[in-house]
DNA sequence: CAGTGGTCTAGACCACTAC
DNA sequence: TAGTGGTCTAGACCACTGT
């Protein structure tokens, strides 16, 4: 049996051919599952993945109750992937209402990995923040931030009503870290980004791995960050 | 009932955890699907979407017949994203056994979205070329190539026994072209890209589409590519 | 052949929405 | 209450592997 065979990934192809050729439009609500079972002669659960199939793609949201909709995309914003450039930095030219959330912070000894990657001794110590940001009040994305301690001191005094943390290394560092470095994956999100971004499942996310210096050139700043690029894309200029 | 609640979500999170843990080493056999049924006291079905989950985040893969089993994680090898660099130019300087595949070409006019993007009229043409490639002989990419024909007149005549598009503009042209932007986001393979990498349904793909510019400076190629990210990882130095 | 993964049916029960 | 999506059970049948 090949993969052409399988049913339900069958009745998902021709559902979004169906979208794409305008009979399903945008807004639209698509036939219930009951009615798509009847037309396809084909189970509740058949009929169920290949309907998840299409949210998972984002082409259509389903709501218990409601029924299921093709999605009216929600604007896509660009996310500049620079040497120079934050999250706020990059949104606040647009008049796009965000702003990062301060999960959790904490100051603490480097694992041997973030030696590696921030070139210190394992005695020596780092801030990590894990935060999650927001476009339009919608979970955009998860990141996790290892910093060395040294260039910030007693960066928790000014955590409080976090809203960027570039805006804080300038404030009152008077730093704007470089990048140097990105690496990126497409990953499927584990239960706690399920979770904390309310994800469907099996939607896939853009990992970044990040590497910033110091402006004065010494190892700064790691950041693990995943981000969901149905509301954002990542844009780079060469 | 909350997404923590789900039951395949929970009997996938713990698989994860035992691997993460040691408990099953890279190379093991899981237990059958008919053994975790009884461990975990829950149906065929919602065993099988979480170990479905595993292979589809890279943890394991599963045989017919043999058993599901931990990932030796191949070798990932990192794609440099640069204003310079095509597929080919990137692999070989590594000894990376690696191959283009040429799928399909065609000269023809191009839509209205590619007039927009190659700064051309609708009644010039280009060359669209599909091409699949592949390293250590397993498919990773699939992209479609959109390039003005007045640059490179008879392309044609080079197309026999394709190895690299790149190699051909230099080679022939001697053009190399400069890569101006990349747009990247990550998707879920539709139909087709499933039976092309021979794929899991629900493995996410790194989508880049990158504008080039000839030496000169005007438009001149535009590309669009899929790429499996468990065996290739984007890099970008700034 | 037995054991394993892969696809599908039939049907129960729940939670949410709209009327 | 009826209709909708969401989770799960029980069990059939197939295809592939190793003996």
């Amino acid at each position: 049996m090949s993969k052409s065979d399988i049913r339900h990934l069958q009745i998902a192809d021709y559902l979004i051919a169906q979208i794409k050729k305008g009979t399903y439009r945008i807004g639209d609500k698509l036939p219930s599952e009951h009615e798509l079972c009847d037309k396809f002669q084909a189970n509740h659960h058949i009929v169920r993945t290949a309907v998840a199939r299409l949210i998972n793609m984002g082409w259509i949201t389903a709501h218990q109750g409601k029924g299921a909709f093709v999605i009216s995309r929600p604007e896509v914003f660009p996310y500049q992937l620079s040497a120079r450039t934050g999250f706020s930095e990059n949104l606040k030219e647009k008049a796009v209402p965000h702003r990062g959330q301060l999960l959790h912070h904490d100051r603490r000894h480097p694992t041997q990995q973030e030696c590696r990657y921030l070139n210190l001794e394992t005695h020596e110590f780092i801030y990590d923040l894990r935060i999650k940001r927001f476009i339009n009040e919608t979970p955009v994305s998860l990141s996790k931030t290892i910093i060395c301690e040294k260039d910030i001191p007693n960066l928790e005094n000014y955590l409080t009503n976090f809203k960027s943390l570039y805006k804080i290394l300038s404030d009152h560092y008077r730093i704007s870290p470089v990048r140097t470095k990105s690496i990126v994956q497409a990953i499927l999100p584990n239960l706690e980004d399920v979770l904390m971004l309310q994800l469907p499942e099996n939607v896939p996310l853009v990992q970044i791995r990040s590497f910033a210096n110091h402006p004065n050139g010494h190892p700064f700043e790691y950041t693990l960050s995943k981000m969901r690029s149905d509301t954002c894309h990542y844009v780079i200029d060469f």
